[in-house]
DNA sequence: TCCTGTCTGATTGTCTGACAATAACGCTAG
DNA sequence: CTAGCGTTATTGTCAGACAATCAGACAGGA
């Protein structure tokens, strides 16, 4: 009778967590800062202990790096994390694609709902963690095509890293028109039943964002 | 100069985290218990938030399920995950068979030698526990051949709760001959570059997999 | 100059003890 | 038989403590 009544059961450790998330993604801690303990229990008003399990649970996100002894610190993406990242989305999203047809209507409609969604954002909206994030939810969905809510937790894990990685360096953003586009070809393509040319227009896609980024960290450790 | 020296760093939280893994594998526990904080760090001689600690790792591992102030219990594997597993399984395992040819040597190697040792110890070896281990290594190199890490964690992961759900069933697992045949075709078709065939006699095999697992499982819900 | 040993301060890893909030269970009264 | 009420067990969170470890400074010797 009330199955759709719902509470949120957020824990201390879960909002220290999403805070210290939130400040990530927004690029206001450089890569490599250690995150330190007391520091950051003090700043937030709860016990060290909360602190500890909420940095355990980004480093289990792929998020931060605990060295053994030094504590947690902003994680660094290297390029090759990039190209192992950009391997991994090749994997599951096109294993997505190749499941367009056993689909449901639902995860299709998270694909092209997105995809709408973004092309939508590109013209109107200004602030790039916002147009990231509707990026990525076009991806996401591409993986819940697989029908597993393991591999979209995985692909979530990864969304989190290309996330951090792209919380510095927002303004070197490629051409959004061309997103767009891509993005257009990809969902014409899979409505079309062409799923081998939807995955190669993938491919293509992944590849340029994989360039795109590891250019522009490949630039940044250079300055640094 | 020293590049190949290590020492390893094993905290307390990790050594308690593998025991209890290592229990939950070996089948000491049964799905749906709860894992007590305090009787365990009575138990194993450490403090509670050690515990607590580790108990977080194995739920973030999926082997264990947190409930909000009812604390964390062993996972209970239903029909419905079993699919999903399987899902995930074929996505990550059929995504690295594909990419054979771009493989380097190693990465081939692990699945081949993987394959022989698993046949080699099905006629000696009779600990069931030893060749679940020695078969997920097969499928493990699987999905290394993609020759991303983070894929291997997540089949990492997935396969920590495979064997989880085999801990309890090992006296039903299916016929060892079979598998040793299907595993050998699926070598010698993946050498020979046959690669189409090789994903369809994968694709058959995680059937057999997840049909076998899941009619253990029902059968043992239906038990209890 | 370069290396080594030592000191010092900061930080983590771990333990102990505490307490409120919550859940599970049994009891009692109606 | 059910609603309501205590009791108990357990978790979630905090505070404080201490050893182990690390990084940097600094002095002394080859």
């Amino acid at each position: 009778m009330y199955e759709d009544l719902q509470v949120e059961h957020s824990s201390t450790v879960d909002r220290v967590a999403e805070e210290i998330r939130r400040a990530l993604f927004a690029g206001r801690f450089e890569p490599g800062m250690p995150l330190r303990e007391v520091a950051l229990s003090e700043a937030m008003g709860v016990g060290r202990s909360t602190v500890r399990e909420a940095l355990a649970m980004l480093v289990a996100d792929g998020v931060a790096v605990r060295t053994p002894n030094k504590g947690v610190a902003v994680k660094e993406l290297s390029t090759a994390d990039v190209s192992d990242l950009s391997r991994a989305r090749v994997a599951l999203e096109s294993a997505g694609v190749r499941r367009w047809d056993d689909a449901t209507p639902e995860q299709r409609s998270a694909v092209t709902a997105a995809a709408d969604s973004y092309a939508e954002l590109a013209e109107s909206v200004t602030d790039p963690g916002v147009l990231t994030e509707a990026h990525l939810q076009i991806h996401r969905g591409l993986v819940g095509l697989t029908g597993s809510r393991r591999l979209l937790a995985a692909a979530d894990a990864y969304n989190a890293e290309l996330r951090l990685g792209l919380a510095h360096l927002d303004r070197v953003r490629g051409n959004v028109a061309e997103q767009v586009r891509s993005h257009r070809s990809l969902v014409t393509l899979l409505e079309a039943g062409r799923l081998d040319e939807a995955a190669a227009e993938l491919d293509r896609h992944l590849a340029a964002a994989e360039v795109s980024l590891s250019d522009a960290i490949g630039r940044d450790t250079i300055d640094t």
